[in-house]
DNA sequence: CGGCATACTTATGTATACAATCGTGTACAG
DNA sequence: CTGTACACGATTGTATACATAAGTATGCCG
């Protein structure tokens, strides 16, 4: 399975390649990509699934979150990072701490203002953060919920003054990993999150247009 | 969309229709169904994605899991469900209260010996408190988890002791519901969880089999 | 002039034909 | 007798033709 033009037609979803209102369809889509309508229509009905389209009538659009649903999976994702952390904290193996340990030196030599880089490596942190806790069922979770908002996510991390404090976050996590606290872990992972949806709700407010 | 097979293959395969390594062939849904393989291989790509079968090699099978994996499953639910029930504790309506009560009410009625009625209604409930929260991704987050496992679940209800004190424990979740106490509500979800799983491995070690 | 019915256009839902691939069995060689 | 290579069969992947239904425009009637 894998067919190319599913990774394709999500890349291009997840890059805002479509507008909100577009109707994908699959016409349209055979052409863009290719193929018959086979693989086309399988690969609208796996995003569909994944959240990040829906239909909508007849026709298939790009799904949109409204301000309430995308605090409602922040919250959902506060839970779970939290015990994502909790739970790294006691599995992660020496390789999953020094593969952390890496990505954050990685980071902190990052240029602050390179949302695409800043983007990428935050999200490569967050999935080893995942893979640590060696739980397939968290991860699996962690990964649906984070890909129906990764399309607003990129804002948050170059919001002013953000990046230092998730720098610093991540240093403090990875020690209560190091020290092996479950529970310091956790509340660092939750407060980190719950930073975040503040940060989200108040560029929310400053400009509804940001979602 | 909703295509009638998609439903009755996901009915069977929860059912235990198929073996655990019987090859689900197209073709042999296909005549199975009376549909073509169009719509067959849409609804087993659904099942795919929510983990009810996986691709082994060519063929798809109905997905097993090791003891291993159902732990890991029952211990992220854990999670979501204390989560729900604290969400539930402060957002439930007084309807979704009645609804709770009267499932509660309904469940002290039953013959504990019909473990086909005690799931089905066990699973109701569960439902209803989700519901409750009104958070649709920990809604979907649950309805995940509790689908791939749906097919285990019929046991420890039924195990000797069992069903009296899974229904004092929701009595008093929906005493600390209706007290509006989330912290209280998530721990005894989370007990109740835990006992659950506790009662899964106790029966796993007296006969591997009743996975 | 406005609303509704109806025909038409367009897109999706379904069936089937064709292509490619994977697994398997058999035959041959070492 | 065993390991490997090759060929065949079965099953899935892809393309396309056909059926159906939804959305839309137009024209007629009120």
């Amino acid at each position: 399975m894998a067919s190319p033009i599913h990774q394709r037609l999500r890349e291009d979803v997840l890059a805002s390649v479509f507008a909100p209102d577009e109707p994908l369809t699959e016409a349209k889509l055979t052409e863009r990509y290719g193929a018959s309508r086979t693989p086309v229509r399988e690969a609208l009905q796996r995003l569909e699934q994944d959240g990040l389209v829906e239909r909508r009538g007849k026709a298939v659009v790009v799904r949109t979150h409204s301000a309430e649903e995308i605090i409602d999976i922040y919250e959902s994702r506060i839970i779970l990072e939290q015990a994502a952390a909790a739970k790294a904290a006691v599995k992660a193996t020496a390789l999953d701490r020094q593969l952390l340990t890496g990505l954050l030196a990685q980071m902190q030599q990052l240029d602050p203002s390179d949302g695409r880089a800043l983007a990428e490596t935050n999200r490569a942190f967050h999935a080893q953060l995942w893979r640590a806790t060696h739980s397939p069922s968290l991860i699996g979770l962690l990964e649906r919920l984070d890909q129906q908002v990764r399309r607003y996510t990129l804002t948050t991390l170059t919001y002013p003054g953000r990046w230092p404090v998730v720098l610093a976050d991540y240093a403090e996590l990875l020690a209560a990993i190091e020290g092996a606290d479950p529970g310091r872990a956790g509340d660092i992972a939750a407060r980190h999150m719950s930073e975040a949806l503040a940060i989200r709700l108040k560029m929310y407010a400053e400009d509804p247009r940001t979602l």
